[in-house]
DNA sequence: ATAATCCCTATCGATATAGTATGAATAATA
DNA sequence: TATTATTCATACTATATCGATAGGGATTAT
């Protein structure tokens, strides 16, 4: 029931262009120093949601990497997929009913359809631009705060 | 977001005991052909099943398992836990505030934290006993429908 | 004694995970 | 034009996990 690694750099970069979309592009040195994420395997991460159409990226000096939809059009369900593959709990999901054998091995079948339901309709309504506003309110709260 | 292949064979073992567990015990080869699960695996899954205290062994000659508690207290979060381990779709929902750097790399834990109260939210009050139920139902439904 | 069963440990091939390493291609800039 | 900063591509490594397979020991009803 994990996400990896991957994906929650994957994850925190993107939430990281989106809240800076305005500034231009921004490296993956800039990205690995402030995500704390080691710069090589970023650079994977990158290319992979470079192929996946989340981000573009421009080369040589200067250049950098920038979001490439509107954050309130990336949902977190998007990238788990794109990165991770299907979030299903259990492969028969996807493979209708002619899979399974008997009652007894079909039993859990709608429990699992059940879980399914509701990890998306969390994941896949959570925009980027949801999150931005999450930080931005948090970061206010604390500026208040202190 | 996956189930293992172990813990999808250890809940169907377990439901199957539940639905017999008035018929004396049940061997492993037994369960194996009901359930088309490789017998060798299957041994493994039992003894780990067993460590855990959700089913009995008898040795010997016309030996075999039933399971151990009734089936209203054991629920799918338990056996899902005890096969493959916590449910949190992310590790820091575990350790508190103190892993994270900063407001972009706490943003996902509330997401984060709403996904695994959806699931455990489920799995959690799912019990073999409703799974049975479910299952003598359907079959009652098929056999008027028949 | 025999046969059926549980029990224990080791091994295996494939795949995934989380990186590390090396260097080529590209582009801004001094 | 040379330098430098950057993306891009590929290969490699180390470790773990998954889903099994294999062999044989321990136990018990008959």
């Amino acid at each position: 029931m994990q996400v990896s690694y991957k994906c929650d750099y994957a994850l925190k970069v993107l939430l990281e262009l989106a809240l800076r979309r305005t500034s231009g592009v921004i490296s993956s040195q800039e990205l690995s120093k402030k995500l704390d994420i080691p710069l090589k395997f970023l650079e994977q991460v990158l290319a992979d949601l470079r192929k996946g159409g989340f981000i573009e990226s421009r080369r040589g000096n200067m250049g950098g990497y920038t979001l490439v939809g509107a954050p309130e059009k990336i949902t977190l369900g998007a990238v788990v997929r794109h990165i991770d593959g299907p979030v299903e709990p259990i492969d028969c999901l996807n493979s209708g009913y002619k899979n399974c054998r008997d009652l007894a091995t079909c039993a859990f079948k709608p429990v699992w359809s059940r879980v399914n339901k509701a990890i998306t309709d969390i994941i896949d309504k959570v925009s980027l631009e949801d999150m931005t506003r999450d930080v931005l309110n948090a970061s206010e709260a604390l500026n208040y705060s202190i």
